[in-house]
RNA sequence: GGGCGAGUAGCUCAGGGGGAGAGCAUCCGGCUUACAUCCGGAAGGCCAGAGGUUCGAAUCCUCUCUCGCCCACCA
């Protein structure tokens, strides 16, 4: 995430823009406190021994230590963030801007605290989000429990969670259904404690599932509290905070609630009332943070009224003022904002922002900035000074994180930075805070700014380990990225990270992947020592222009200008792997394997000009390829450009020079590699000495007198060959003969040969010509392709067919003789 | 229950309408004055399966299978 975000930051700064990078972090309300928890009770104390404030003073201190680690990871990877404007959260400025966002939202009533169903984690003991709960399949089982009726006999109904029966205060069956509608208006009987229970009829109920019969709990289940609310039915809680049943449970008060279920299913056994246990795979929700298993359960709580916050924010994307990247990811964004419900943000924790509210004597809420306001307020309303108590609960993370792309700009003040980058271009992130913070941040955004928050939002993949599996600390295989840093360095880190980040929604990590980035880095150090040892010597003022190029200069710098526009565009599509591989190919199969080495014809040879001209093209080529992987390989490339006195993190990203772009060049280095490649094919698969050179000839093609002429030299140096004349050629025992595109060769040998692996060289080459020339010509024989296929396409068919025809007949005579 | 992603060489993956690609592993040969973290050469694939669209499909559409993930108040 941070690599691909520094690769955008320093293109576009390269580019031109005002890039600006607002590093930061948050408290990380529950996972925070919870680690300090755990370090105090190693200690054997409690949170709730150590009192509110010694607490708090214990968290800063760890926040301290801790909590610059990630900025020191960003750094060490080289982030270029803006530094000076690092935020933080709890950061009194944030802090204010919480305070606003929060006093504005309720009295537009967009904030509300009421008495509702919420998702409840016993050993956190704080309220969730319903984001906050993960549901897993749990294996459990189905309970079929038998409820007395007033009127004699019993009904049957199903649950998962027999302990919550403590809580019943009725029984539910669905309107229409035939079984049971004589039952509505009776009464049931609850097991164990004896409460008569009304039969009610709930549209809710599946009359399919279990016996169709439902215990109504509606302490204890949403849908249970939403047929409760309706029907006016009292709601029974039954557990404590911690888990265990309440006074309301009558003989199981006391007992852990899972201790409470074995409990009563035994004495419901013992009592003939429990009819049968099915075994029942089912979703159970537990707590993002520690796993736990999490319980509904009605609680007094805060909560934001998201529908009218949502609906801006679906309709921001719909108008095209937010583009997701991939764009599958609206999708998501939408379903979830079009069935939001509201979001609970209270937290019974002490490390967060409390929430500025307080209860004045009467149990009457004052919402204020601060206490002083507070006081300012209950003046007015009670007549007199009287004693306030603040809330005791704390906010979601994810409320102060909803704020961010504002709140570290300053507002709720009008600063020149909101005025400045506000709306920012760009946010990149993982797909699993999507809903937690994009969407949030969305929707505060529009409504307190009135304008998105961020144009465009890529969406990375996430990163999982060798076998595919999620980093998480529980499954131990996260890696520490510092570590990797020590060990292959921040660039060979960064390159690995772009390299799998084109993946979908998942991306591999491995150490190999490591070793292959620092590989190609060693591969840049060499490329960049042999340029620089090698052109040591060129003068200052040494100039490119007016020189005459050879074939190889005019055929790297065409490339390198394609390069740069492929490279550029991948950037402008954020498709970083791809011009990450643009460069690697470049650079490693281009640049150092033929460029390189064609250099030094003229760079070890007698001509001046010449080897001037080849620094000259060296270095152009050095800088330029600098400059395109600075963005991906800060630290080398600044390491390189400095012994060039260049500070490539200030240069100006290349741009394509059309007037270097020379297709003929290509066609020739084309051609002459070709060559080359097909006289070493020879030599190795005959088993020559790779060290002797040999004479060549050649006898047809359109470039014969170029690639010995002007490209002889490299010729030689590159296939090992001198090209003799005619009466030389005599010495040869006799001449091995090849076709490399319209070319065709001979290497006269100093020895016999091994005549067969010459022939099954030329009896494979000719099988290849000819499948492919037998599909080539099927294809041109097709009057409909001729017809309707682009014109283009079928010259180049024609064309190709033509240099294979060509090269099929002189395979045909070789064989032959 | 709804949705998404992935299935391409032995492994890890890129590509995404007109010649099947890379790295690693394998085999053969090289310490050639930038680099053995290297160089040269070779072998290896009905691009998951079945239909369809098209002159042309690994690529687009439909369905199926396998794996992974997300969302969801069937107790």
């Amino acid at each position: 995430n941070n690599t691909l975000q520094d690769v955008v930051i320093r293109f576009k700064r390269m580019d031109g823009y005002e890039a600006c990078w607002f590093p930061g972090t948050d408290h990380a309300g529950i996972a925070t406190q919870t680690v300090v928890e755990m370090e105090l009770l190693k200690e054997g104390k409690t949170r709730k021994e150590l009192g509110r404030e010694a607490f708090l003073a214990r968290v800063w201190q760890w926040k301290e230590r801790y909590g610059n680690e990630i900025l020191e990871q960003l750094k060490a990877l080289g982030c270029s963030c803006d530094w000076s404007r690092t935020r933080f959260t709890l950061d009194p400025g944030l802090s204010r801007a919480v305070r606003t966002a929060f006093v504005r939202l309720y009295q537009e009533g967009l904030i509300y605290r009421g008495e509702y169903m919420i998702n409840w984690c016993p050993r956190c003991e704080t309220a969730l989000s319903d984001l906050e709960v993960e549901h897993e399949e749990v294996q459990g089982n189905l309970y079929f429990v038998r409820y007395p009726l007033e009127e004699g006999g019993y009904v049957t109904v199903a649950t998962t969670r027999p302990e919550t029966m403590l809580g019943d205060t009725a029984l539910a069956v669905n309107p229409n259904d035939e079984r049971y509608r004589h039952l509505i208006g009776k009464v049931a009987i609850l097991p164990v404690l004896g409460r008569r229970l009304p039969i009610v009829a709930a549209e809710e109920v599946d009359p399919e599932f279990g016996t169709g019969v439902l215990k109504v709990t509606p302490a204890h289940d949403p849908v249970d509290f939403q047929i409760g609310q309706r029907l006016g039915l009292p709601a029974v809680n039954v557990l404590n905070g911690e888990g265990t049943v309440n006074e309301n449970g009558g003989p199981f008060a006391g007992l852990d609630r899972f201790k409470a279920r074995e409990a009563m299913v035994e004495r419901l056994k013992t009592e003939g009332l429990l009819e049968k246990i099915v075994p029942y795979k089912h979703a159970v929700g537990h707590c993002q943070r520690c796993q736990t298993m999490v319980e509904p359960r009605l609680s007094t709580q805060w909560f934001v009224r998201t529908k009218p916050l949502a609906e801006p924010a679906i309709q921001a994307v719909k108008d095209g003022k937010i583009r997701f990247i991939p764009e599958r990811w609206t999708k998501v964004y939408f379903d979830w904002l079009e069935n939001i419900r509201d979001w609970c943000i209270s937290r019974q924790l002490w490390w967060g922002h409390r929430i500025p509210a307080w209860f004045g004597p009467d149990g009457e809420i004052i919402v204020a900035m601060d206490e002083e306001e507070a006081k300012r307020i209950a003046r007015e309303r009670y007549g007199k000074d009287v004693e306030l108590r603040q809330d005791e609960d704390v906010l979601d993370t994810w409320f102060s994180s909803a704020l961010w792309p504002f709140s570290v700009m300053g507002w709720p003040d009008s600063t020149e930075d909101l005025r400045t980058f506000y709306p920012t271009d760009l946010l990149i992130t993982g797909f699993d805070i999507l809903f937690f913070w994009v969407a949030r941040m969305v929707m505060m955004g529009l409504h307190f700014l009135g304008e998105v928050p961020f144009r465009e939002v890529l969406i990375t993949p996430l990163i999982v380990d060798e076998r595919g599996q999620k980093m998480s600390k529980t499954r131990g295989n996260v890696i520490d990225p510092m570590e990797l840093i020590e060990s292959h360095g921040a660039d060979a880190l960064r390159f690995t990270m772009v390299h799998i980040s084109g993946k979908g929604r998942s991306a591999r990590f491995s150490r190999s992947l490591l070793d292959e980035s620092r590989d190609f880095l060693n591969k840049i150090w060499n490329m960049a020592r042999f340029i620089l040892t090698n052109t040591a010597d060129l003068p200052a003022d040494a100039d490119l222009s007016g020189r005459k190029l050879p074939w190889e200069d005019r055929w790297i710098l065409s490339r390198l200008q394609t390069v740069i526009g492929e490279v550029r565009e991948y950037l402008e599509r954020y498709a970083f792997h791809l011009a990450a591989e643009s460069l690697y190919h470049f650079i490693w199969d281009e640049l150092c394997d033929w460029y390189l080495e064609l250099s030094k014809v003229r760079l070890y040879g007698e001509d001046l000009e010449a080897r001037r001209t080849a620094q000259l093209v060296l270095r152009k080529t050095l800088l330029d390829v600098l400059h395109l992987l600075h963005p991906f390989l800060p630290f080398i490339t600044e390491e390189i450009a400095g012994y060039l006195g260049v500070d490539v993190s200030r240069g100006v990203y290349p741009k394509p020079e059309e007037d270097l772009r020379d297709p003929e060049a290509e066609e020739v280095l084309s051609a002459f590699r070709e060559l080359v490649r097909e006289v070493r094919a020879m030599r190795a698969e005959l088993g020559l000495d790779p060290g002797c050179e040999l004479a060549l000839g050649i006898s047809e093609g359109g470039r014969a007198s170029l690639l010995t002429g002007e490209l002889g030299g490299a010729l030689s140096r590159l296939a090992r060959v001198h090209t003799p004349r005619e009466t030389d050629q005599r010495k040869a025992v006799r001449a091995a003969r090849g076709v490399a595109r319209d070319t065709s060769f001979f290497l006269y040998l100093p020895e016999d040969v091994d005549w067969n692996a010459l022939r099954s060289r030329l009896e494979r080459n000719m099988a290849k010509v000819e499948s492919e020339l037998a599909s080539l010509e099927a294809r041109l024989n097709n009057t409909e392709f001729r017809a309707k296929a682009p014109e283009e396409v079928v010259a180049q068919a024609a064309a190709q067919a033509r240099e294979l025809q060509a090269r099929r007949a002189r395979l045909l005579r070789f064989l032959e003789e």
